[in-house]
Order: structure tokens, then C-alpha cells, then sequence
RNA sequence: GGCGGUGUAGCUCAGUCGGUUAGAGCAACGGCUUCAUAAGCCGUGUGUCGUCGGUUCGAGUCCGACCACCGCCA
């Protein structure tokens, strides 16, 4: 029976372009919509830009453009990439968009009146400057457990203490560098809890997630009460107003993946059919036949998003749940996560640039299993694949035989070839088994298998020997046949992966591919074109290329491997300091450098200069029994007792300086032009008084 | 710290319910071939199956401890 299925990729955010990690998912999931089709299904694939958030904001106003503005380039952006690497959505929408919109209001207003949702205070960060409230990621400061400095405002990367950004010391805001304030304002939370039995049960049935997956979020999030979901945030914010709520947005995490539907609905639009036929519980006598799929392809890191929030809400609203969440892993390049400085931050149009697309396609599903395993990109390993398998045993197939019957056509009846076409026709459902259950790596070794054994037939039966023999003209019409045949089977199975050599290959044999069993029924009779060269070989030199392109054009957003992300930080650090004092333009060497003996010290007492407005006097201990006396200009911006127990750097040779008040046996170091603008450098934890800074 | 995952050939990975001598692809090496895009065919594997212990007639597989790496902790 023919099956109805949408599927979805995660949307990308409006922030950042499309690199080889996000492509992981959308080659994935454009490689089954592609098997799904040819299999004779009815399936549907939308996407969206997901366009709202802090980010957004932010980032426009930084460019002095509004965020329309913005979000429409980005997405002509992220269509032109995905269009060089041959996915192909039905519709391709926007979060911003009114058919989302109107959507929303659907769900929330369910979630309403389900009784749902909660109103209460949330303290945050604001930031007075940029004028908007701060998320966890963008303030920065002191740990309040440990003291580490330069953390995140939710946890800290040292000690792995977690607390609120308000708990913060000397917090930051890396939008503005301003210094936050506490507010205070009025926050609407979803509260999933009372969905609780419907999520244990929803993910635990075995049949919508890997098991991996559902033992996950057992173990981490429904044995115990899950908490409210906070899903408004105060104006300013770039998103849709929350109807009953003036004044409030929601989060960017709300409306995503409604934006899955918002999408469906306007592909519905465009094609006479309507949404609720996907995304409603059928009502008799109006339903489209077939119980609808809906098949979401994420990556590990929205898990949750997808396997809680998302049912929860769909369940709430009375909508149809996801047959099935397909969750991948991340992308590394060499073993290695992704990195700008080594050139591995690749993006999808630095890649076009350099490589055909088809070759990543390929290695990506030969390497993809149905589990969340990351997947590496060994570059030695993607030049090696692509050139032997598919140069050297698919297309020299066709390379070696298609021009001894350029001229004759196929032969008019398939010949006996023991069996050969047989038996890769007899595979048909088990690969298509493999590709349905995303096993894609297992299907390629099975299809490669066929592939070597084409090329000993070949090997065997030699046409370059029988065109020597006018005897044998009519064995070297069959022998070519059957090769050619067995070479198109190949690519009927390959043709999800790699729609282009489908279609040239479909031109070579002048007979189009359309259907999965199209391998069941040899191709006689029919005329051969002019062979012309189907794929190049790969030299390692241009993907070397590649890298070093991708050095020299970084991405200047997030670093974020698989899929959108919410409130990515943009970095936001104005140039204004290197204005005011330029970088030294002299080198010093690495001799001058240790005539500065600079070590870590600890603060034993710290108190006031009565006399002076700056100073403060510190008794500084260097371990053991070596102490220092040392006066500092910074009692304008801390306090005596607050530096009590600090460690700080001290330059220990600094010669000592008659004061009017003592003598100054060192430097505290402190970065800031001085008056309010200070801030004393201190070691990390770990670190012990005496100790030499190299 | 808690939870989860991974560990098998130089590399990437299969290995079902515990069952013969642990496999494949790539790479490497030797030979053949020369139609084909320096492609193809044949041949070549001395692997403490992370370590140690246990269960068993029998363990890569099951159990326990440990080691290493990775991930997640709203």
C-alpha cells in the first residue's frame, strides 16, 4: 500500500550558514525522501529558515538592518546551499511567516485550555545598553562557586557548578560589555509535567525512537518531575506576540517546530490539499487514504526538544504525533570536532566551490547507520572512497562497455548471464529494508558487492577481446548488455544518494529512471548515447584546497555542528579598546619577556589608604614565609575585604618604589584604562601563591 | 560526580541466539591484464577482539571490576 509520509529536517537557524555538519542531516534526510519517492510513496519533505530569537535581534541591529531584512537573505542564503547539493524540499518555509503564525495561536490556545500553562516572576540579566533581557549565554563573569572567571551565566566550564546568571561575580554582558541589571518580569511556562505518563509512554514503546534514545530520557528526565518549560520572553524580542499576553513574545523554541506545520501548510496551499490532512487525527469522510507519517530527522543535540516538548505539545493540541524521530550524530573532520583555525569549519559553498557535492553525498551515507554514532569526515579516507568505488567499480562500468554498442543498441533479448541480474534484482527489498531503516552504510556494501562482481564479469568476458572477431560481434552485444543493465541496477539503488549520475545515466541508456523496480526488468533493444565522462576522480590537492579555503573564510557565527540552535552568541566585542591603545607594533623576545618575573599571589590582607582616593594597601604572601608589600590604584573599584584570599598575578621584580605612605615592593596587574575601568587579573583555581607565570 | 556510549586488522567498521579456523571494504605488498577516468582481475592477514577475573563443555558475544576515549546532565 502506498504510504503517506512527511518528513522534515531540523530548520536551520537564520543566523549562520550552512556547513558540512548541518549537511550531514540534510543529505540524510533528503537520501530517504529520494528512496521514498522512488519506492512509489507519497512523501512530502518541508523545511523551514527558523528566523526568531535574541540572535536575530541583535545581530540586525548590529548590521543596522531590520530583522526581515535579515532572515530574507540568510534564507536566499541557505536555499542556494542546500540547491548545490541536490536537496530538494517541497516547500521550504519560514518561522516568520503567517501561516506559523496562525498555527501558534491554534496550539496555544489548546494548551490553555488544557490548563497547561503557568504565569510566574523570572529574574533575569538586562542588559541597559543593547536594551534587552540577557540569556544565560550571553553574560559572562565570575563563578560564584569557584571563582573562575570569564564563564557563561548558566554554568561554570571549571568547577561544572550551575546557577543563575544573577548569581554571577562582576557579571557582563558580551553584547555591550555593560554591566546587567537585576529585573524582574512575568514569564508563561508550559507545565509538561501533567504529560508525563503520555511522554514515558510515547517514548518508551519502542516504536518512534532508538532505544539508545528512550533510555535517555528515562533515566534523565521522567523518572523524576519534569520541569515547567518557560516559553515567553518580554518584549524586546523578534518573534510573534503571545495573543493573551501583550507584551510578550515567544521563545524562539515555541514556534520552531511549529514551524514544521506552518511549512506543510503553506506546501499545502500551493498543491490543493490542506494541513490538517497531515498534521489532524482524521475525521470520517473527509480524510486523504492513508494514515499520515510524520518522520522528523534531528540531530542528538534538540533531542529533547523533539522527544518531550514537542509530543507534549502536539499531544496537547490534539495533533498527530511523530511516527518516528531520527536522531544522528555530529560531524568531526579527522576525529576531530570542527574547527575554524584548522580549516575544518567547512562551509557548504567553500566545499561547492572546490568538490562535486555527489561525493559527499556518497561518503556521508556510507557512512551513516541508523544510530546516533558521530560521524567522521577522514579526509584521506573521502578521496579513497569516492575514487575507488565510485570512479573505479560503478562508473567504469558503464566507462568500459556503453561504447562497443554505441552503435548497435542493447541486445533485442536479455542474454544468460549466470545469473547476475537475478540476483541484484532479488536484493531489491533487502536494500530498500536498509535504506528505510537508515542503514544506509549497510546498503552500500551490499550494493558495492554487485558492483565488484560486474566488473569480474566483465573482466571475464572481455569485450575489448571479442570486438577483435567478427564472429563475435553478436557475444559482445550480449556481454555489454548485461553489463550496462547490471550498471544501471546500481544505480537505481544509488540513485537516492546520487540523483545526478541517475539522470546521466538515464540519458546514457535513453531510458529515465523512475521507480525502485526499475532494477527488476532488463533494459533490450534500446539505443546506447555517446558515452561521456559520468564522474571525476577526486585528487587530494583539492580538498587540501578546501581547508586552506576554509581558513581564510571562517564563519563568523556559532559553532554549532548539527542543526539550529537558539540564541547562538555572536562574540559582540567592540574594537574600541584596541582603539584607544594599539597592539605594540615592536616584538620583544622571549629574553625580554622573562626579565619580567611575574608570579601568583595570594592576598593575606588588603585594607584602605585613608589618605589617598586610589590606593589600596595589600600584603601579598608568595608562599612560605616570602611576603610583599604592595600599594594598588584600585580602591575606587573594589573593596579591601572582596580581595582578601584572591589569588593575583604580581610582577615580583618590579624595583621598589618609595611611596609617600611605605614602600611598594611589586605590581598587582589589573587590565583597563583605571578610573572605574578595572580589572584585576587573577589565576585560575588550582594555581598556588609562588608560582612563576611563563 | 551521575548517566549513557564506544573500544575487533594500518584506517573505517560488520560480527545474529554463546557454537567450527573472527570477517568485509579501503590501504599495503606480489602477479596478471590493458576495454576503461593510472581504471579492472587474481593472490597475500602472526588481530593478547581494551585489561583482569567469573559463568560455561565452549566467550569477541553473557556477568563483575578496572582502564582509555567520547557524549549528555533541560
Amino acid at each position: 500500500m502506498t504510504r503517506r509520509i512527511l518528513v522534515t529536517a531540523a530548520l536551520p537557524y537564520a543566523n549562520g550558514h550552512i556547513h558540512l555538519g548541518h549537511l550531514v542531516e540534510y543529505i540524510q534526510t533528503d537520501i530517504w525522501v529520494r528512496f521514498q519517492k522512488l519506492r512509489g510513496n507519497r512523501c512530502v519533505f518541508v523545511c523551514a529558515d527558523d528566523t526568531h530569537g535574541t540572535a536575530i535581534m541583535i545581530r540586525a541591529k548590529q548590521e543596522g538592518r531590520s530583522e526581515t531584512a535579515l532572515i530574507a537573505d540568510m534564507r536566499e542564503a541557505h536555499l542556494a546551499d542546500f540547491g548545490k547539493f541536490d536537496i530538494e524540499f517541497d516547500h521550504y518555509g519560514s518561522t516568520h511567516s503567517e501561516s506559523n503564525r496562525a498555527i501558534c495561536h491554534e496550539i496555544w490556545a489548546a494548551l490553555r485550555q488544557g490548563g497547561y500553562i503557568a504565569e510566574r516572576d523570572v529574574t533575569q540579566l538586562f542588559d541597559p545598553v543593547e536594551n534587552t533581557f540577557l540569556a544565560d549565554r550571553f553574560v559572562k563573569g565570575t563563578c560564584p562557586k569557584c571563582g573562575a572567571t570569564n564563564q557563561y551565566g548558566d554554568n561554570c566550564d571549571k568547577c561544572g557548578a550551575t546557577y543563575s546568571p544573577a548569581d554571577l561575580i562582576d557579571p557582563v554582558s558580551t553584547l555591550s560589555g555593560a554591566k546587567p541589571e537585576v529585573r524582574t518580569a512575568a514569564h508563561l511556562f508550559v507545565q509538561i509535567e501533567k504529560l508525563n505518563a503520555f511522554l514515558t509512554e510515547y517514548t518508551q514503546s519502542g516504536k518512534h525512537l532508538q532505544d539508545e534514545t528512550a533510555n535517555y530520557l528515562k533515566g534523565h528526565f521522567l523518572s523524576e518531575p519534569l520541569r515547567d518549560w518557560d516559553v515567553s520572553r518580554p518584549a524586546p524580542y523578534f518573534g510573534f506576540e503571545i495573543p493573551d499576553s501583550p507584551g510578550n513574545y515567544w521563545y524562539v523554541w515555541f514556534d520552531a517546530p511549529i514551524g514544521y506545520i506552518g511549512a506543510t501548510a503553506d506546501w499545502a496551499a500551493k498543491n490543493g490539499e490542506t494541513w490538517e490532512d497531515w498534521w489532524k487525527p482524521s475525521t470520517p469522510g473527509t480524510a486523504v487514504p492513508g494514515l499520515p507519517e510524520i518522520h522528523h530527522f534531528i540531530g542528538k543535540d534538540l533531542t529533547y526538544f523533539h522527544t518531550l516538548f514537542w509530543p507534549a505539545m502536539l499531544h496537547a493540541a490534539g495533533f498527530n504525533l511523530p511516527e518516528r524521530v531520527r536522531i544522528h550524530g555530529f560531524l568531526t573532520v579527522d576525529g576531530e570536532k570542527m574547527s575554524k583555525s584548522k580549516g575544518t569549519f567547512v562551509q557548504a559553498s567553500t566545499y561547492a566551490k572546490h568538490l562535486d557535492a555527489q561525493y559527499l553525498r556518497y561518503y556521508y551515507a556510507s557512512k551513516l547507520g541508523a544510530r546516533l554514532d558521530d560521524l567522521d569526515l577522514n579526509l584521506e579516507e573521502f578521496v579513497a572512497k569516492v575514487n575507488s568505488d565510485l570512479v573505479g567499480k560503478v562508473v567504469n562500468l558503464a566507462s568500459r562497455t556503453a561504447k562497443f554498442v554505441e552503435a548497435t543498441g542493447l541486445s533485442a533479448t536479455y542474454p544468460d548471464d549466470g545469473g547476475l541480474f537475478y540476483d541484484i534484482a532479488a536484493a531489491a527489498d533487502p536494500i530498500a529494508d536498509l535504506y528505510e531503516q537508515g542503514e544506509y552504510n549497510a546498503a552500500l556494501r551490499e550494493i558495492m558487492a554487485f558492483a565488484d562482481r560486474a566488473n569480474k564479469y566483465v573482466e571475464e568476458n572481455a569485450p575489448w577481446i571479442l570486438k577483435k572477431d567478427p564472429q563475435k560481434l553478436a557475444e559482445l552485444q550480449d556481454s555489454c548488455t548485461v553489463a550496462l543493465n547490471v550498471f544501471r541496477q546500481i544505480v537505481v539503488y544509488l540513485s537516492p544518494i546520487l540523483p545526478r549520475l541517475a539522470t546521466q545515466t538515464g540519458k546514457l541508456l535513453n531510458c529515465p529512471m523512475t521507480s525502485w523496480d526499475d532494477v527488476r526488468t532488463p533494459l533490450v533493444g534500446t539505443p546506447v548515447s555517446r558515452f561521456e565522462h559520468l564522474m571525476k576522480r577526486v585528487e587530494l590537492a583539492q580538498v587540501q584546497a578546501m581547508i586552506e579555503d576554509g581558513k581564510q573564510a571562517a564563519p563568523q557565527s556559532d559553532m554549532n555542528t548539527g542543526t539550529p540552535v537558539a540564541e547562538a552568541p555572536t562574540t559582540g566585542d567592540s574594537a574600541a579598546y584596541l582603539e584607544k591603545e594599539p597592539l605594540t607594533v615592536e616584538n620583544c623576545s622571549i629574553d625580554d619577556f622573562v626579565k619580567v618575573d611575574l608570579r601568583v599571589a595570594r592576598v593575606l590582607e588588603c585594607t584602605a589608604v585613608e589618605a589617598s582616593d586610589k590606593l589600596l594597601q595589600m600584603t601579598l604572601s608568595l608562599g612560605g614565609d616570602v611576603k610583599r608589600n604592595v600599594f594598588a590604584g584600585i580602591k575606587n573599584v573594589y573593596k579591601p575585604e572582596d580581595l582578601v584570599g584572591k589569588l593575583v598575578i604580581l610582577c615580583a621584580n618590579l624595583a621598589p618604589r618609595k611611596m609617600k605612605f611605605g614602600i611598594s615592593e611589586g605590581m598587582v596587574l589589573a587590565a583597563g584604562a583605571g578610573g572605574k575601568e578595572i580589572f584585576v587579573l587573577s589565576a585560575d583555581t588550582g594555581a598556588h601563591p609562588g608560582m612563576r607565570v611563563h
